[in-house]
DNA sequence: AACCGACACAACCGCCTCGGT
DNA sequence: CACCGAGGCGGTTGTGTCGGT
């Protein structure tokens, strides 16, 4: 028996959420806490599934969340934790305080994907007659800078009603703050991945691509080569051993908890992660080349915001 | 000024995994 | 072990905006 799609029920409205169905939900929210979608729309009358609750919520409702342009540097790190975890937007999102895996997913979509194509084609092109490393690196960065000056309220899309909704996130954070239940089930994107559930997750990911290195995505293959020319050879290189030392790490605290992941023995995990921290020190080479040339100081407070294992 | 195409983003769909019961 | 609900994800669609003609 085929299960009708969820939304697919008569009454159920589709389309752009009003102003007065996100207080609807958000006073829920705030009465009963995050979780039991099922029993949302039967409780507050709204015409939407569960389903659409969850995500209205999560992607948009949730205090914290950061609407706007992406910084050079939030870029950066998609590009880097993309090229590295592959196309797991929430764990990558776990790494960008205040964004969500939805957002930061349209945007590698209708921004990323594009640009890293063009500097591949680009390289192409210039590969051949320059072969020059830093040409590529010098584009993308001054393209970044062209692209995200910074002014958030430039934003032509970011519509009025954007900012009423930020207005109510705004409204709950307070509250967030002082309701226990609240505060375990929104950290999905808070900074310091408080989240367990996304901790658990993510180190699976990262235990997994320390086993594997890299996950086996095509596009990834497409990606990672394109980061390498961004670069040079022995930066690139830094990188990969930062990644493998991060996933040591990672690794290290996700075996003790998770036993899927503790059966593993350890002579799978590649001797050059089992470095110690301080053995290590490649965060120059990953900040370089994130920041370098593309940060006027106010982009760096941004690190404080990752985890601390940065 | 009107039209049109490109673009960006919000939202949805369908499928899958995972965890709780 | 099976079932069910929540959540994650890739892909897609709908809609508003903007710039060019």
């Amino acid at each position: 028996m085929v299960r009708p799609p969820c939304c697919d029920q008569v009454g159920i409205k589709k389309g752009p959420w009003t102003p007065e169905e996100d207080i609807i939900l958000v006073s829920y929210i705030q009465e009963h806490g995050p979780g039991n979608w099922r029993s949302v729309p039967t409780n507050t009358g709204l015409l939407r599934c569960s389903k659409s609750c969850r995500l209205r919520w999560t992607n948009y409702l949730r205090p914290g969340i950061k609407r706007g342009n992406f910084t050079p540097h939030e870029e950066g790190m998609i590009i880097h934790l993309q090229a590295l975890l592959g196309n797991k937007w929430a764990a990558i999102a776990s790494y960008l305080p205040q964004r969500t895996d939805n957002d930061i997913k349209n945007y590698w979509n209708t921004h990323l994907k594009k640009k890293l194509k063009k500097f591949q084609t680009a390289d192409q092109a210039k590969a051949a007659a320059h072969h020059d490393d830093q040409f590529l690196q010098r584009k993308l960065l001054s393209n970044r800078r062209r692209d995200f000056s910074g002014d958030i309220t430039s934003s032509s899309s970011s519509s009025m009603y954007a900012s009423s909704t930020e207005n109510i996130s705004r409204l709950l954070e307070g509250w967030m703050r002082s309701s226990p239940k609240g505060s375990t089930n929104t950290a999905t994107t808070t900074a310091g991945n408080k989240n367990p559930e996304v901790e658990k997750d993510f180190s699976n990911e990262i235990a997994a691509a320390s086993v594997s290195c890299y996950c086996p995505k095509v596009e990834q293959e497409e990606i990672l080569p394109c980061c390498r020319e961004l670069m040079p050879h022995e930066e690139f290189e830094a990188i990969l051993q930062f990644d493998n030392l991060n996933n040591s790490v990672l690794w290290n605290k996700s075996s003790t908890s998770d036993p899927k992941i503790a059966g593993k023995p350890r002579s799978e995990v590649p001797q050059q992660q089992q470095m110690t921290p301080a053995s290590a020190p490649p965060l120059s080479f990953l900040e370089k080349w994130l920041l370098d040339e593309t940060t006027n100081g106010d982009q760096v407070g941004d690190i404080n915001g990752l985890p601390s294992i940065f």
